[in-house]
RNA sequence: CGGGGCGUGGCUCAGCUUGGUAGAGCAUCUGCUUUGGGAGCAGAGGGUCGCACGUUCAAAUCGUGUCGCCCCGACCA
């Protein structure tokens, strides 16, 4: 494989792709694979990270004012049939259940494979007026999806995710919300994964089953392939026609609701994993790390033994107030052992702690991310002193992560350069005169789709026209082409 | 659904071509020495070789079938 001049995709990631992922996931214990094909085992590890995304997106969804609810696992047949679109985008990986309690049922049940037609339903009895309006909804379910190839992570046959579903009473408070929580999900990935991402409009092929608009953000992976991070649907009228969701304006005239739909899922794991590692292992963002900070005790006899451990104890307690902090007192294990054992899991700092250290009144300290070695820093002032590299690590992941993006993203304006530069992966960004076999045929050929209509560009290539990269025709639409998972 | 790979102690795998008493490393257990970048020595326990049928005096090994998983492709908000 040639390496391109600008590229910093390594050949080791671009020739294990994906075998890079699941080994990394395996080793690391954050999932294993199930009995049942296509689905995964999320292990404590790694369920733990989810808790940490969870929790922060939940924050910020409530602080948007939705609020959470449950709806039903499985979703009557007739429902999904009722949105036209909706059924012929997602019938093919639906499951369905015919039998319960030993019987052949009535109708077949569905299980739900995103629930705007079951939410929609309830909606139809909810909202009367536009009082009730906006509706701002959102869930914390499982979902599946009959893959044909699945991988950890990334595409599953079942997995978790948040889905936000809205209604509103103008087109314009829609779209409104509909870029809002797209812009959530920007500054989640941003700010708590240290994943830069590009963010726009899906193209008609990709949108939504169901939408008028989709809206995505979309990160680089390490071996140059993209990852839809997430989706924001502006779905117009399109589930309240199908399922009569009405409500009464101040003038007494009934009116379909505008509505919205948004989610992220456990796949936002696979994208910290295929953003962050080395031979190492992973490299987890503070942020979401399961353990923050882990303490090494270093000692050689007895005495010395007690010593160690007690003063790691202190530190420990004293850390505990400001991070997720252990202390790896496995006796049978070399401190060499368990150095490698956690950086392979990813955690952003280690304390080695020994005798000589105690002496002295210091620690030891390396950083996960640059794998620097901080000796003889201070014990007194040691928590101001690791929030302080804890942000550092946090943005230090997501300046890296930036300047990969920055190196792998071109502008290109003729075929062959494309084709050539499309080898080694990275985002390609082209006209695109809006024709849909112009990208096929890129497809064909490169195996590169067009990920987004970006929001915005690099400065130096904004340019009003131009011409299709495929077809030569005149063009106005600027495109991000990569390709993906 | 097509192509490929794999299935053997808890884990990673060798053995299969050319049938002849099931192996190694790691892990586990015991003892001693060790511990600042994947510790050493000595000893011990643990497997009806995915499953079924067949060939044979004899099958992990050969044949047929079957099940499962992984990878590649087709598919995919």
């Amino acid at each position: 494989m040639p390496k391109t001049e600008n590229t910093e995709i390594a050949e080791k990631d671009l020739d294990q792709g994906e075998s890079l992922l699941a080994k990394l996931a395996l080793e690391a214990e954050l999932a294993d694979y199930s009995p049942v094909k296509g689905c995964m085992v999320i292990r404590p590890y790694g369920y733990a990270i989810w808790e940490l995304i969870q929790s922060t997106l939940d924050k910020m969804i409530k602080d948007t004012g939705h609020q959470n609810a449950y709806f039903p696992l499985f979703i009557p047949e007739s429902f999904l049939q009722k949105e036209k679109e909706h059924v012929e985008g997602f019938a093919p990986e639906c499951a369905v259940v015919t039998y319960g309690g030993g019987k052949e049922l009535e109708e077949k049940l569905v299980i739900r494979p995103t629930s705007e037609t079951i939410i929609n339903h309830m909606f139809s009895k909810w909202i009367q007026s536009y009082r009730d309006l906006p509706m701002l909804i959102n869930q914390w379910a499982n979902i599946v999806r009959w893959e044909m190839r699945t991988r950890l992570f990334l595409r599953t046959t079942e997995f978790l995710w948040q889905e936000g579903h809205t209604a509103h009473v103008t087109k314009e408070e829609a779209e409104e919300e509909t870029l809002k929580m797209l812009n959530v999900y920007k500054t989640l990935s941003e700010t708590i994964l240290a994943i830069p991402v590009m963010d726009g409009i899906k193209t008609e092929n990709q949108r939504f089953a169901g939408a008028v608009t989709t809206y995505c953000i979309e990160g680089l992976m390490k071996d140059g392939k993209s990852l839809q991070m997430g989706t924001s649907h502006y779905l117009g009228q399109n589930f309240a026609k199908a399922f009569d969701t009405k409500f009464q304006d101040q003038n007494g005239q009934l009116q379909h609701v505008h509505q919205t739909s948004w989610g992220v899922s456990t796949r936002l794991i696979g994208a910290v994993i295929m953003t962050h590692h080395d031979e190492k292992g992973l490299k987890l963002p503070p942020k979401i790390a399961p353990v923050q900070i882990v303490i090494v005790p270093i000692y050689k006899e007895q005495p010395d033994k007690e010593m160690v451990l007690d003063k790691c104890k202190e530190i420990l307690n004293n850390l505990s107030k400001d991070f997720r902090v252990k202390i790896d007192d496995r006796e049978q294990l070399s401190p060499g052992w368990k150095f490698n054992f956690w950086e392979m899991k990813g955690v952003p700092i280690r304390i080695n702690l020994g005798p000589k250290d105690i002496s002295n009144n210091v620690v030891e300290i390396v950083r996960r991310d640059t794998g620097e070695k901080l000796k003889n820093v201070q014990q007194k002032g040691l928590n101001e002193y690791l929030l302080k590299l804890s942000t550092e690590i946090q943005e230090n992941l997501f300046r890296q992560a930036s300047e990969y993006l920055n190196k792998n993203t071109f502008t290109v304006t003729d075929q062959k350069e494309f084709t050539e530069k499309m080898k080694s992966g990275g985002y390609l960004i082209c006209f695109w005169c809006g024709n849909e076999n112009c990208e096929e045929i890129l497809k064909q050929k490169t195996k590169a789709t067009i990920r987004c209509i970006p929001f915005k560009l690099p400065v130096d290539q904004i340019q009003e026209e131009g011409y299709c990269i495929s077809c030569n025709k005149k063009a106005k639409e600027k495109v991000i082409f990569a390709k993906a998972y």
